[in-house]
DNA sequence: ACGGAAATGGGGTGTGCCCCCATTTATGGC
DNA sequence: GCCATAAATGGGGGCACACCCCATTTCCGT
């Protein structure tokens, strides 16, 4: 990626915070049409910027999440391998909820586009090194992957954004220690 | 509800006929401009007809939501309490990932609007039985209720809706067995 | 068969996405 | 400092869609 000019950076710029104020006004789908008007540009200029919304949306959000990649470090270092792993789960749920529509776009990008960053791909790798610690201390079953864990983080927080009466947290506490006690677990997977 | 006059009736069907296959192909998401050419009706009749798109989703998918609701109860004759209520769940699982965009309509509504049908309330009703005998046979956790499992289910749906690539039935499984084993449960819960 | 109420749909309005292209503006070599 | 040139811009147009107004048509009880 080349160097910006000097005005086509500051173009970027604005339009990246009016967009954050739109977004946390209006949500995701806040007009871009509305965006461009506040940042004092043009709308083909924005959409020249960010060919889709996404990329704006992944602009936007890309420092906070990337925060919120780095906490995984730091519980990884103050908490036993188990709670690390649950409390940053938390944290990621807490970051989507505070960030209404934002789970929309943590999601892999459906065609194989490698060229731009996901949200989604920084999550995961924060979260695979707390995993491994989890299972190798036994308080993780061995076949879950860090995608299985984000994925239902993710689909919680989907949930929560179309149901606001929805008890994120306890439907991640539901899903980590699980609905079932484990001593049916096994009578699952006869399939009907 | 009063009765509907004879072509007002008419007009109903084609209506939710050309949605349903509008639907199958474009998902819930098809133009309702779209529907109203292909039924034949003008597009303020559809609008009369439906307030809101979700009203017509709901009036298209409404009986093979009951029929779906409907097998709760056969599930819950022919096997286990355990077994009927995870079976179940797959079923509620399959039903919505074959129908795109479905999800976002089993929902409670946002506004205590109780005129209208939801299907969420017809699927919740479905699912209080089995969860009963599922608990009192000790095979499922006594604090979970109706909504939290399929508020688990419809979760992954909307998940699966987004990410085509998520495994959903896996997702599942891990949501109703749990990630951790049970020896580490209690040690969620205190919060950071 | 007729009169009024119910139902209809063409077309208008508003909104938003996306892009074309004539014009403006920054920049680096001189 | 100046200028040539390529980058950047944004007003405005095309298009699609939701939603609604209201003059006209259609049904139905009598």
């Amino acid at each position: 990626m080349k160097t910006l000019r000097a005005d086509a950076q500051r173009s970027r710029e604005r339009i990246v915070q009016a967009a954050e104020t739109a977004f946390r006004r209006h949500g995701v789908e806040a007009s871009l049409e509305a965006i461009a008007k506040d940042a004092g540009v043009g709308s083909a200029t924005l959409h020249r910027h960010f060919r889709s919304r996404r990329e704006l949306v992944e602009a936007v959000f890309r420092g906070s999440t990337n925060a919120v990649a780095a906490e995984a470090t730091r519980l990884a270092a103050e908490q036993p391998p188990g709670p690390a792993l649950f409390h940053w789960l938390q944290a990621v749920l807490r970051y989507t909820l505070a960030n209404r529509g934002l789970a929309t776009t943590l999601v892999p990008l459906p065609d194989e586009n490698h060229e731009g960053y996901c949200g989604h791909d920084a999550l995961s790798a924060a979260a695979e090194p707390l995993l491994v610690a989890a299972k190798s201390a036994g308080q993780v079953r061995a076949d879950v992957t860090a995608v299985d864990v984000l994925s239902l983080v993710n689909a919680i927080s989907l949930l929560a954004d179309r149901d606001p009466g929805a008890d994120a947290e306890r439907l991640l506490g539901l899903a980590i220690t699980g609905i079932a006690p484990s001593a049916c677990a096994e009578q699952l997977g006869r399939a009907p």
